[in-house]
Formats: structure tokens, sequence, C-alpha cells
DNA sequence: AAAAATTTTCCGGCATTACCGGAAATCAGA
DNA sequence: TCTGATTTCCGGTAATGCCGGAAAATTTTT
């Protein structure tokens, strides 16, 4: 984080840009102490933001405007998987009542594009855009499965297997031999490996060329997925609609 | 646009992201010549926004990351209006089987914040983050009616009254007097105002201050909208939908 | 294969400007 | 109206964004 950049002062307006993100209806104020600047700094961010459209004034204090909406929009529009899923994840949680969710790696992590809401599904913290350390939940697992071991080396060794719950896989040789089983076995399961009380279900998506662009997957609370839920009929639900998106994608 | 700004880096780092999320896969070259800036300039930012985790490699192309996905998803869910709305945009959409949506105003330009598709909704260009004149469709011109003259003055010096069909209002007057109507019966009409073959409809959603905080809308092809459907039945149900939202929102 | 062409990455110097302390202006509350 | 807090503005300066050009890497052509 101490590193020096080409351009520095994106730093400063990007680190505003998440401070608001994060909180809203900060002062100028409380800005300048929450990212350590001085105000006059702030103001000229906040100024120059404001001019280009990416703040919105409302009731006296800055917010992030719809730009950022428009922008994430048309990227995720443009992510092949996406397109190819959109069905299908409608279909998952219709026949599951859960949250259904698409995933693709970022950075190192995994980054959920896309939810739809079952029925049941329990009123969680699953929103576009949320990012996840890969090794902690079903999504993340099974695209590590597919990454290759010197780009999953990498990114162990960048982001760390740090602990959320007392069955997260935090050795890298489990690790390994949990990869190379959700290989084997087509699917990946967490079972309350990042949270406790949920449980996921992930299958993979991959590209003709054996590229690994995604994964599918189902949450759900624990007491509701019920081990034959769980390791048989919501991962044969995954692969079958893995599998549909694989060819969708392939068309063109 | 050539006015100076406290901080001249972000225009440089925004034009290169917004020409990014416009064009995919573009290369540094490319991207030089778009925005108008030497390479190295354009790698100096590129390196910064890829290192901050704005931007992704993906084959070799940058790419926008879903970062601006969730930080445009974070700001919209504290949007009062958009939390009280869900239920009704989705109702609206399945009552019709239109688009409906969910608009508000933003740096004097009308921005679509969410879009429910009905059954028989046209697959036309409604998305996210999508920006409009203010008085060329009816969810801009609900908004205007009740923002207050001066404001809609300003507004109108601004972005002007920039003809998209025959059908647009082009003059002051003329625009003053559909603002008063739309006020009066409250709900606002766009009769191929925007677009040649499409209509639409839109109902503002006015907060317990008597501040216009957004509005409701319904498009569909003209063939199919009716004038019974256009003029009665659509601005009932979005009138009774705004009036929902409205008593939702001024709970907390 | 080698060479040529193109694109990407890197470097270094200079003019620019991002940064920030502090002052002025504005706002909020009593 | 006064007081305290916050926002806005200003000006000097150390830092750095910018960019030409060269090196490295990649792709295309011969």
């Amino acid at each position: 984080m101490a590193e020096n950049l080409p351009v520095n002062s994106l730093r400063t307006a990007f680190d505003i840009l998440e401070t608001l993100a994060a909180r809203d209806g900060m002062s100028i104020s409380e800005l300048a102490s929450s990212t350590e600047r001085p105000k006059s700094t702030v103001y000229d961010h906040l100024v120059t933001l404001h001019e280009l459209g990416y703040l919105v004034e409302r009731d006296g204090s800055y917010q992030i405007s719809s730009d950022f909406l428009r922008m994430g929009d048309v990227a995720r529009q443009r992510l092949e998987i996406y397109q190819s899923a959109g069905e299908e994840l409608q279909r998952l949680a219709n026949e599951t009542g859960e949250h259904a969710s698409l995933t693709v790696e970022e950075h190192g992590k995994a980054v959920i594009i896309a939810t739809e809401e079952g029925d049941e599904a329990i009123p969680v913290n699953i929103y576009n855009g949320i990012v996840m350390k890969m090794h902690t939940a079903a999504p993340g697992k099974a695209i590590f499965a597919h990454l290759g071991e010197d780009r999953v080396s990498e990114i162990v060794e960048t982001h760390g297997l740090v602990e959320r719950t007392e069955n997260t896989i935090t050795d890298r040789d489990d690790l390994r031999a949990e990869l190379a089983e959700i290989r084997e076995r087509k699917y990946a399961l967490d079972d309350e490996e990042r949270l406790m009380g949920m449980r996921s279900v992930a299958a993979p998506v991959i590209d003709r060329g054996g590229r690994v662009r995604g994964s599918l997957a189902i949450y759900g609370p624990t007491n509701r997925i019920d081990d034959e839920l769980f390791r048989e009929d919501i991962p044969d639900l995954l692969m079958r609609s893995a599998n549909i998106v694989e060819v969708l994608m392939n068309y063109d």
C-alpha cells in the first residue's frame, strides 16, 4: 500500500470515493479525517469530482453519482458469461428458493457480479460487486480449482488463507487437495467455511478454450440446506445450469 | 469543458475510464489516440488504475473492474426512494408487461437507477445508469414539473431543449405550460417525444417535505400502448404505485 | 528464422500542479 | 446579533504528472 504510483492523486481521489461509498452523507471535515488528508486537499478533489459529474450534492453533502452504476453495468454487460447466465440464474433462484449468484475472479478475488433471490432467500449481504477471498466460499473455490497451480500460489501468496470460521481452509496442502477434489467431482462445497450457519455450492463455467470464466452458486442457511440438497440436488442443478451457460457462451 | 480543475489528472483518468467503458478491449495505442493524449501518459494512468484495482487485464487488454458495479450499487442502495420502490417496480412490470423504471435527477439530467422488464418488454436500451435529458421523456418531465421555476431555468440554460423527434418540446413556454399541466394532473406523458414509436408515462414521487425524489415510469411501443392505456390505465397504476412509494419512504 | 513493424514498457527531466497551511467566507445555532 | 464550526478560497513550494524518446516485448511479414 505504501508503494508509489505513477499518478498518485488517483489514490487520493479513489480513497475519497470509497469512503463516500462506505458511509454516506459525510461532511468535508469528516472526509478529511477519515482519509487522513488536509481539508483543502479533500476539497480540491471533491470539487473536481463534482465538476466531472461523479459526485452529487444532496442535502448539503456529497454522494457518489449514478455514473458508477452506469459504468459498472456497462462493464458487466460486456462479460460474455453475464450475458449467457441471466436466464439460468433466475431459474436456479426459482428452483431452490435460495440466493443464486454469478461470480468471476478479479485481482485474485471472487466478485459477485449478479444475484437473484429466490422466495426463501435469506436477507443476507449478497449484492453486486461484493468481493470475497477465493478460498472461503464455494464460488471462489470452484474458480480456484481451474486457475492453474502457479496462479493459485500467486493469489495465496498475495491474499493469504485467512480464517473466517473454524471450517475455513487455512493450510496450503489442504487447499491443494480440496481443489483437486473439486476438479474431480465438478463442483465445490462450502460447509460454513466463510460464515457460520451458511452453506454454499458452486459449479464452474469453463469456456471452449478450457479457461474458467466464473461460477454459478447457491447460498442458503445450513438448517434448510440438508445434506441431500447440499451434496446431490443442488450440485446437480448447478452443473446442469453451468453446462447450459457454457454452451450459450460459445455460440459466437 | 476547457476550464481548469483543481485536480486535473482526474479528468485524464476518467476520460480513460469512460473510453474503456464505451468501447471494450482497447489497446494502449488506441486509448491514447481516442483520448488524445500521449501513450506514456495513458500508460501511467492505466498502471495506476490497475494497481488500485479499478481496471482488470483480460486477454491482454484493459477493462473496467467490478468495483464500479459495487460502488454504483452501494450508492443506489442508499437512496431511500430505491429502497422503497423495489416492490412496486416489479409489480408495475408484471401488471403492464412493459418496462418499468425508477428515475432520479442528477446534475440536471434524468438517470434511470432501476428497471424491471415485463413479459412483453421491448428489448430496448434501458439499463442502469442511463442518462436522458430532462425534457424528452415522461420520467424527466415528471420530476421537472416539481423542481421549482429557477432550477428548471438553470437546467434548461445548461442543457438546452434539444430536439430528439418532431414531438420533442423545444420551446421554453411550451415546456412551462406542459409542466404546469403535469403538476395539475399528477402524471407526465411522452408521446414519441424522445423516440419515435415509443411512449412513456411517469408519476413523480414526492416526499413529506414536498421535494420530488424521482419518478416511476412505464415505457412501451406506441402500437401496444393505445390511448386508453396511455392516458388512463397506466397513469392510474403509476399514481397508485408512486403513492405507495411515498408512504414507504416516509416511514423512518 | 530472421527481420521488420508495431505495441508496450520504461526512463528522466522539466514545467506544471497537486498539496496544504492558513485566511476569508459562509453557515448553524443560540 | 453574536459565536463556533464548517466550507471555501488563496498562494507558495515541494513534489509529481506529463511527455519525448529509448528500450523491451510482441506481433507480423518476408
